[in-house]
DNA sequence: AAATGTGAAGTTGTTCACAGCT
DNA sequence: AGCTGTGAACAACTTCACATTT
């Protein structure tokens, strides 16, 4: 499996021919055909279909995918079938806002901790975390075998943090700072910048 | 100037080259060539060079770009030279996590109401803003002739709430629900999904 | 000499057309 | 007959090579 050779983007959009194949199963559907199930997500059926076949051949000539296969398919593909420790470094306004969405644990990622220059500082209400020193990293990544962070620490630390991270084993990257990290190949980065995608869609609003 | 064919990537580095350009502005440096910035924004040269022929010609052959200038017209384009009124639209986790983060002020957008339909409720601390029943929206919407909203209602209901706010004269939607809206094509979305983020990560942390 | 601007070439990603199963 | 799987055609985007300007 020449893992090279997928388009990025295709890994993205398992992500989401998986969120829908779980409606289809909480609606009681065990079969779907790539017609339906790239309506579903927004794109062609073709498309759908390439995508696939980077991985194998899943469905069924005449019929169509199994909805419950192709969906375990895709989750031990993308290897969300297991909870998966992450540690968020970088405790400021966003940083904060992340700890108190909870929307990361639905989708399978435990915050095994919280991580910030200023330890021990406040968090409000039902969090029941606890901000820690940043050379506790060491301990807890290596405690939960983590290979995951978000990086939630101003532009100007962030480069600097995301070695300390790299260096401790961590490959992947869910960076928030508004700077273009440098990293080895073998280290994934994941950049979402909330401001730049207002500033993105403010261009479109002109006309 | 046709905008249909600039690729929307391009406009997305447009806002990476704007950040870029602050941070040289801010060092005292008036002059950059495309070698320089390019490498700043981790693009290569020629790219850099043929976003920006896309919108006309901003350098000079032998010198490069005056670093100023640029920033000007980069802001310009984005249409990011003045306050951007915002609504944000369901306030759960999500919702008031992003109310919490003030990131958005500190770009240019200014965030004129929160709505949810289940108003009045708390918001911690420091946040001075109420929480308004969604029978509100067509007045603040009016009032701020507000062009962008942010969307953070659970799955089940984005659909109607974008119908809704696009009825107001709502014309971009930054989309935080999980699902893919269906919008004409004069309507701007851009979709952000955290959880989808790290699911993307967790395929390239297995080897 | 140095660096931009750009048509042409190359690369990557998407869609088509249809062969091949069930 | 219906629907998947896929090489080939197409479209979009990126990079190259170099002419052009200061």
């Amino acid at each position: 499996m020449l893992r090279t050779e997928i388009p990025r983007k295709a890994i993205y959009r398992l992500s989401v021919y998986s969120r829908c194949l779980r409606r289809l199963e909480n609606n009681g559907i065990h079969t779907v055909s790539s017609e339906v199930l790239a309506k579903a997500a927004g794109v062609k059926s073709t498309q759908l279909r390439k995508d696939l076949t980077y991985f194998g051949q899943f469905g069924t000539r005449g019929l169509g995918y199994d909805v419950r296969q192709l969906s375990e398919m895709i989750s031990e593909l993308l290897g969300t079938k297991s909870l998966q420790p992450v540690v968020i470094v970088g405790i400021g306004n966003l940083g904060r806002a992340l700890l108190s969405y909870r929307g990361f644990e639905r989708e399978g990622f435990e915050i095994v901790g919280a991580f910030d220059s200023r330890p021990g500082q406040y968090l409000p209400g039902d969090m029941s975390m606890e901000v820690q020193a940043m050379d506790k990293l060491p301990k807890v990544i290596d405690k939960h075998v983590v290979k995951m962070a978000i990086l939630c620490v101003p532009p100007n630390s962030a480069q600097e943090v995301a070695n300390k991270l790299i260096k401790l084993g961590v490959v992947a990257l869910l960076n928030f700072a508004p700077i273009v990290l440098s990293v080895p190949d073998e280290i994934t980065v994941n950049n979402v910048n909330l401001a730049m995608e207002l500033e993105n869609l403010s261009y479109f609003i002109n006309e």
